[in-house]
DNA sequence: ATAATAGTGTCTGTAAGACATTATGCC
DNA sequence: GGCATAATGTCTTACAGACACTATTAT
């Protein structure tokens, strides 16, 4: 009991050890909707879960990868070419039950991206609706997303998150789109813009966005990647 | 590299896996003063970082620990005798260079408790200082410290976490208190009881603590152990 | 009465919500 | 001009900050 610190004085056992991976929740907004990518799990039966989808994701390799971080990034790039995303760590889940090989825990990411152009192979976009997905994914990734999701629209209450979702140049009323796709309600235009300008978030660029109306400035974020936290929530929850 | 999911149709090498621990950033107020759990890290030369400070915490136990959470709360108890306290994920850290004994994750838990009556062996409480510790602990537990601290201080700013600081029933000016040793900075108080009634947090008991002047009704929370979310921060951060 | 802390009341400031109004391009 | 969207303005509301004031006990 003194020792519990400890491993008990010799090495721990190999096989004593869980499997350990790395889950990417990665989000997008396409069609004015929010999407997440999955990929299809290999269809042999050695596999859990074959044939299944998944959130993109796999074991560390402890020859190549770094770190936790690097890893994420890492299959972050194979499916979809991004490789400076916001990423932002969710948490991690383990325990006997979660896989049937046994012993595992998952360190889960979440990530902002623009659409990009292409997939990787067996990748593709699932729409997320108000009450999250309907589609059985393999493990307990349906947890993982419903986590990864759950803090993606609390922070998108008060911080600058959505903007990572659009490319570098963008009008006020594309970011404010990003917002009300998330949280899947209309927000106040002036109020809007009175924040995202009280915040100091972006910079107008020489540009103007033209169509069949009034023109729209376009501006940048003043620091790229970096979150801005507003100094209140949208709409302020009743804490019941 | 279709196949990075998978497990390359053979089972990983145990070896190949990394450790996997849990360690508990334990806090409670002594003194006016937030304190940490820290242990002695066994003294025999097979151990890296002998002898010094570290968090509490370990490897996991594939036998015994049926999920992280359970593992971290056995640990807990093991150290102070709480059985349920607030507890919260903080994340997880993991990496070829935090384990002299090779790439290991460790996924870290952070827990309020009241001041106990007695610790485990070689437990010991270390106060905090605004600039968080001086002291140099084991691995990289300075770093999950510093990051439970700041998911604290954070939280603590629109959240009622303070309360599982305290037994079960408080005063309002003993819960105000939690407050300001955390934040390290005094609050008003008119401002503090309205947020407090507004937010739905405590019920009146039918007590009264009594000294040296006038007595103070004592609360107990609503909800024990859940946390409650007040609608804007204590004060508004600047957003830059 | 005095000290000490509990508890309330009033006024101000900040930022969001609601909603109306004006501006500027294309057809 | 008409339409569509951009951009701004005004008034209200919610809640924190500052600070003064009252209340209740022990000594």
């Amino acid at each position: 009991m003194k020792q519990e610190n400890s491993i008990q004085n010799k090495k721990i056992l190999p096989e004593a050890r869980p499997l350990t991976s790395v889950d990417v929740v990665i989000f997008t907004v396409l069609d004015d909707r929010l999407n997440v990518l999955l990929v299809i799990r290999p269809n042999t039966t050695e596999e859990p879960f074959a044939g299944m989808q998944a959130l993109p994701g796999g074991f560390v390799n402890v020859e190549s990868d770094a770190d936790l971080e690097s890893c994420a990034l890492r299959k972050l790039h194979q499916k979809t070419g991004v490789k400076t995303p916001y990423l932002e760590q969710v948490g991690s889940w383990g325990g006997k039950a979660r896989d049937p090989r046994g012993w595992s825990a998952t360190h889960v990411y979440f990530s902002l991206i623009p659409p990009p152009d292409r997939l990787g192979e067996g990748a593709v976009w699932l729409p997320i609706g108000e009450h999250g997905i309907k589609t059985r994914l393999a493990f307990d990734h349906n947890v993982l997303l419903e986590a990864a999701l759950q803090r993606l629209r609390s922070k998108v209450e008060y911080t600058s998150l959505p903007a990572f979702l659009l490319p570098d140049e963008f009008t006020l009323s594309e970011l404010q789109q990003m917002y009300e796709v998330i949280l899947e309600r209309p927000l106040e235009k002036s109020a809007f813009r009175t924040r995202v300008f009280a915040a100091d978030l972006v910079k107008p660029v020489n540009k103007i966005r033209t169509g069949n109306n009034r023109p729209a400035q376009l501006y940048r974020l003043k620091h790229p990647r970096k979150a801005v936290f507003f100094p209140r929530t949208f709409s302020p929850r009743k804490s019941d």
